[in-house]
DNA sequence: TTTGATCGTTTAATATATTTAACAGAGTTA
DNA sequence: TAACTCTGTTAAATATATTAAACGATCAAA
């Protein structure tokens, strides 16, 4: 598994962070304790700096080495949501609405969730290797794993492995509001 | 919050790893296309390569600077947890309330969080591999992320990529409540 | 013992990274 | 206009990484 970060060169990985930064060579090259030239002539890949050199670049910002190798200057995707721009997954008694439409590549799914009184997920199977936990806004869930279960208000709040079976129901009269966390993201 | 990959030292990784794959100084000089000497030094620390060498070095196994720096050297009950239970892990004008006491070996950190008017994260640095997102829940919340900005509404939401420095701040003049989740754990 | 082939380490020569200090341009203030 | 302050870049001096070649130790086979 080759990784990118091969063949990516140092000085635009590098300017390219500290301008997102919004930091000018000088002040990054006071923060990091070194000279501001080091900084214009790695940028311009003009000077191979030793792995020594690099940790005390990145500490100004402060990045660690792995960070810095693990970037990749990702096209930008879309980081803000207006409420009807979640995308509803289900529909019904049960609404799940999602931040984000296409999940594939990200490591979190994040639901606002609404039950209607008496709705039921019915029992639903294991899932795949992922972990998922939430908290209750409003109304009351109903939240069943494995053999344990509890109604939880406003304030309260789950988390458990999802390979265990679970079930989540409003028992209440009013809607039931939850934001759930999923990881990875299985749907 | 100093990744523990910075304070590792070279040499100890360098020759650990190449024990690993059984080869000898001079035989991994040989893939890589380097003196012999250079493998010494750098395993004794008694040399500082630059990027470009240990990459060259690396190549002999073959192995990215990307994986060489993340390389790491190194069951849980409670599923109900009443609001009083949710630790927090902030306090003052920001109120960090978690789902879960101990995040070791958990996938997922779950947040309830709730900003006073006004209050404010700070430019905060850049943060491992990871991702995050949350819900808005009541009040507004003002989200920076890189160089994109933008104040959500009760029902907006957004998703990032937890490498691009962020910050959070309560503009208005009632508490914002917020859920977040964040994959994996980074406090 | 010898010879040969490894091993990791070290030394001196050389290449290059890094610093110090200057340069040139743009924006501001007087 | 001048004088100041910020950019990023560059030149020469110096510190240091890297190489080529040698050194000493170990093991195996004659």
């Amino acid at each position: 598994m080759a990784p990118i970060a091969d063949d990516v060169d140092l000085g635009q990985r590098l300017r390219a962070l500290r301008e997102l930064h919004g930091l000018s060579q000088r002040e990054l090259a006071k923060r990091a304790g070194v000279s501001n030239a080091v900084i214009s002539l790695i940028e311009q890949n003009r000077s191979n700096p030793s792995v020594g050199m690099l940790k005390k670049v990145l500490a100004g910002f402060p990045l660690s080495l792995a960070d810095f190798f693990a970037l990749d200057l990702a096209p930008r995707e879309q980081v803000f949501y207006r409420a009807e721009e979640l995308t509803e997954i289900a529909g019904g008694k049960i609404s799940y609405r999602q931040v984000g439409l296409d999940l594939s590549g990200r490591g979190l799914q994040i639901l606002h969730e609404r039950y209607a009184p008496g709705a039921d997920t019915g029992e639903t199977m294991l899932r795949h290797e992922a972990e998922e936990g939430g908290v209750v806004i409003s109304g009351h869930l109903e939240v069943t794993v494995g053999d344990q279960r509890r109604v939880l208000g406003p304030g309260e709040a789950f988390y458990f492995d999802s390979r265990l079976p679970h079930r989540f129901r409003n028992p209440g009269e009013a809607p039931a509001v939850v934001v759930t966390a999923c990881t990875p993201p299985s749907f």
